[in-house]
DNA sequence: CGTTTGTTCTATACTATATAGAACAATTCT
DNA sequence: AGAATTGTTCTATATAGTATAGAACAAACG
């Protein structure tokens, strides 16, 4: 699995794991219809606790990003063919002010901003 | 004082002043040379505790937005004339990857992103 | 000189994170 | 049908993070 997890780090395990699930969605290596693994087989790979996986897979849950079939297993969701809803726009923009603030106070111009976001956007795509 | 405090939400209240004063910052209500409140008047005003805003002038000072005087005050750094450091933007790259992942996960495409972040830099010099 | 400043210390309370193990019932696979 | 696997639920424990409270200190400020 393409899963890199630090504990070290002062971002708590299950948020990691939820990061590094989005991005590998987002790279394309899991796409809609896949199945996760199950919460034991994945905590046994990454020598982590089961709860803490199923954590991180109710996260991802909240945020629309996969189903929970009880008893089954976890299903990755499928694009709406009409685009990002109101809902998810609104909440990517909540988590991406406070970032662009400080890249302006720190003395980000909009095209410099502009660029990175786009450099970075080609490197999730092509990791 | 341009600070909203929402104790409901599930991010730390030190965090949101954190934020709040970075925007500040940015759209320009503060500025370099500007010096921050003292902790308890600041924390007089929010109705929190000193220690609580103290905690949150050490996270900007960690992120060299401003800088603490011992026994004087807290100055907000000038922005060097040579643009953004390399260290800066590394850790701007860093905390924005995950949301952009996310929202392309969600279907956004690089030219709506770009949109995005262009309106949300308007919305924050504007505010 | 008196006030204000950030700092430091002890204390308490509550929440969040992470692990551990067991048991359950539904689903899945053979 | 039977066995294995699944997410769920429960109790328990340990550690770290958040938030408040109050007191005391020495340096800086007016």
């Amino acid at each position: 699995m393409f899963i890199q997890i630090e504990p070290e780090l002062d971002i708590p395990i299950y948020a990691q794991l939820v990061s590094q699930l989005i991005e590998a969605i987002a790279r394309g290596n899991l796409t809609g219809g896949d199945s996760l693994p199950s919460v034991r087989s994945l905590a046994a790979d990454l020598g982590m606790n089961m709860h803490t996986v199923n954590k991180a897979y109710h996260e991802l849950e909240r945020k629309e990003i996969i189903r929970i079939v009880p008893k089954s297993g976890a299903i990755i969701n499928s694009l709406p063919q009409d685009g990002i809803s109101g809902n998810h726009l609104e909440r990517i923009s909540k988590e991406i002010k406070p970032i662009i603030a400080e890249a302006i106070v720190l003395g980000m111009e909009t095209k410099d901003i502009n660029k990175l976001v786009t450099t970075i956007i080609s490197t999730i795509k092509g990791e």
